[in-house]
DNA sequence: CTGAAAGCGCTTACAG
DNA sequence: CTGAAAGCGCTTACAG
């Protein structure tokens, strides 16, 4: 069933040796006997087995796409560009891409995916938060490994972020052009490593802009240990006007969040943006659709797995090369939620 | 490097095949030597290489989930739900799921995934719409093949849909038993078979309500030959308000196209649901972030991966089995959008 | 009940 | 420049 290397050789009246030199490309093979043996391949479409090379080799040619069940069950569609990104560049490098969720209380390594315990991948890409113990028995393992938008304190890992300190600079300059002063910024679990630095970003162009520097306890910033949802929202901007009744602008972790701070405000009979203008993080896909529409910046989730996938294979191909960190550039899209002037 | 069958036979003083034995369950190992071995196996957690299992088995355990990059791009985190129940599901099988995104241009059989070049999937699921030659090359070289949301005229393949008819069926009666009875649909292209069953169902429920029969030029429907996005319901109710100025509910054929005709709707200062009801279909993401929240048809995601990915089990398993489709039940979700009580 | 041996379909030193 | 042979790590008739 399926044709062989073997059928190809006998066909072609050389051994499989030559075949094999010929698809490849390596070692030498006259002209003549390369253009006999590619014409027997091309007329029988011949493809090689992966399964059979994948054990000659050693090297599967499959790379893993590790992500908690959680993430990809959230209703943004964030991670599944980012997964399609990964994807689309794998395909480049002649590569397969292995998907597995995985539950954030899995065992380890009795749950693990099955594709680490049948060392069926070269490499695997961790998309988002998982278990911190999940990483270390890579990192252990000695995998090939590359995190996107996570990290563990004190690991040394390739990784890709996006900038989000920047973006948080991006917002608060749109906000201050606009004579806005009075800005909150309602967050999620300090865990996440994003979520800490968008804060951070927060910290950095407030004082910038001459704004003062708001400590992490203080009345402007709303911060609950939890998933961001969009709870968080609905509960931060409440919080926030209790505080500070005459805030001027927020400015929310996420697109999730401000969408339930939108939906608040609303029900408070807030005008956005007139009274209070509203911001959020990753322009995901209902940025546009929220009333009104949010401004957000722009994270570039195709260019985030893309990246990733890069990284991983240098990695695999060097694998004793220093341990990066790429950053990738976010844009502000400037949309009715925060433009006063309307 | 990594330890192998052979390792665990020496240790445990016996040989490969009886190592093989017990891993597999196969055949007769005397309880004494199955302890000994297992022992072994345990203490070292020996996992055996998957590659090489898949040359001598002749099955590679891993199945292949195809989706187009239009779908997977769209903003509706629709199919990497399917998705993610595939993947829930493929594991309760011992099976990982290789990711192929496929351009709707893709050269057959130049540029088809990698995994079925090297036959390295013992069976693929297609999710949505890809090209229809990409299909018949799949029946054509016998891979196992489940479609979810999609068919190809005159192919019999193993196929799992959501119940849009019935879908339909609960939209009318709701919006029946509130009394409305001019009652639009807004479409897409009919070459989609969803869409498709969608108007289907509508036109029964309606002639089943005593509203006539509604045919496909009707000034009632409007139908456009594209993918569906929110333009679709954007340009549909404004071309419905055109031709009946007094209708009472629109029915959109998923939630994309339900929010473009609510953006408009709320444009042309129409009060949803007070003087034109809204439904989508689908029960999308930000079906619930939609002002006023939308009234849907919940279509449940995980399932339609997870039945395929059992009716594909199957199918590998019993080559010979009839081809069926699978049908997964459908709920409507009554929000603000079609509640004219409120 | 257990082991020796062949085979799965490739790749790659090695000889010539 | 090309071929014979060994090897990758499993499984599975077959013998005993």
């Amino acid at each position: 069933m399926g044709i062989t290397i073997k059928d190809i050789a006998t066909i072609a009246g050389v051994s499989t040796s030559t075949v094999s030199l010929v698809m490849s490309g390596k070692g030498y093979v006259s002209n003549k006997t390369r253009q006999k043996v590619q014409n027997v391949i091309d007329e029988y479409n011949y493809r090689p087995l992966l399964a059979a090379r994948q054990l000659a080799n050693n090297r599967t040619g499959n790379l893993g796409f590790i992500i908690s069940d959680v993430h990809l069950a959230r209703s943004e569609a964030f991670y599944s560009r980012v997964l399609h990104g990964a994807e689309l560049e794998a395909r480049n490098y002649d590569t397969s891409l292995i998907l597995s969720s995985v539950a954030m209380d899995l065992a380890i390594p009795g749950n693990i995916p099955r594709f680490l315990k049948g060392r069926d991948v070269d490499g695997v890409i961790v998309a988002g938060s998982v278990p911190d113990e999940l990483i270390r028995y890579l990192k252990n393992e000695n995998i090939p490994l590359v995190l996107i938008d996570y990290r563990v304190p004190n690991l040394k890992i390739d990784t890709v972020f996006m900038d989000n300190r920047s973006g948080l600079s991006l917002v608060i300059n749109h906000l201050v052009s606009q004579k806005i002063k009075k800005i909150a910024f309602i967050g999620g679990s300090n865990r996440h490593p994003s979520i800490k630095e968008r804060f951070e970003g927060y910290q950095i162009a407030m004082e910038h802009a001459g704004l003062g520097h708001i400590s992490r306890d203080e009345k402007y910033r709303y911060f609950i240990e939890s998933e961001t949802n969009m709870e968080v929202g609905i509960e931060g901007i409440s919080e926030v006007l209790k505080n500070v009744p005459d805030i001027e602008a927020v400015v929310c972790v996420n697109d999730t969040t401000a969408a339930g701070c939108i939906q608040q405000l609303r029900k408070l009979k807030k005008r956005i943006p007139k009274d209070i203008a509203v911001v959020g993080f990753d322009n995901n896909n209902y940025a546009s659709m929220t009333h009104p529409p949010l401004t957000s910046v722009q994270v570039p989730k195709i260019e985030l797995g893309v990246e990733a996938i890069r990284l991983l294979i240098s990695r695999i191909e060097n694998p004793q090369q220093i341990h990066q960190t790429r950053i990738i550039p976010v844009d502000l899209i400037i949309r009715e939620s925060s433009l006063k002037s309307i």
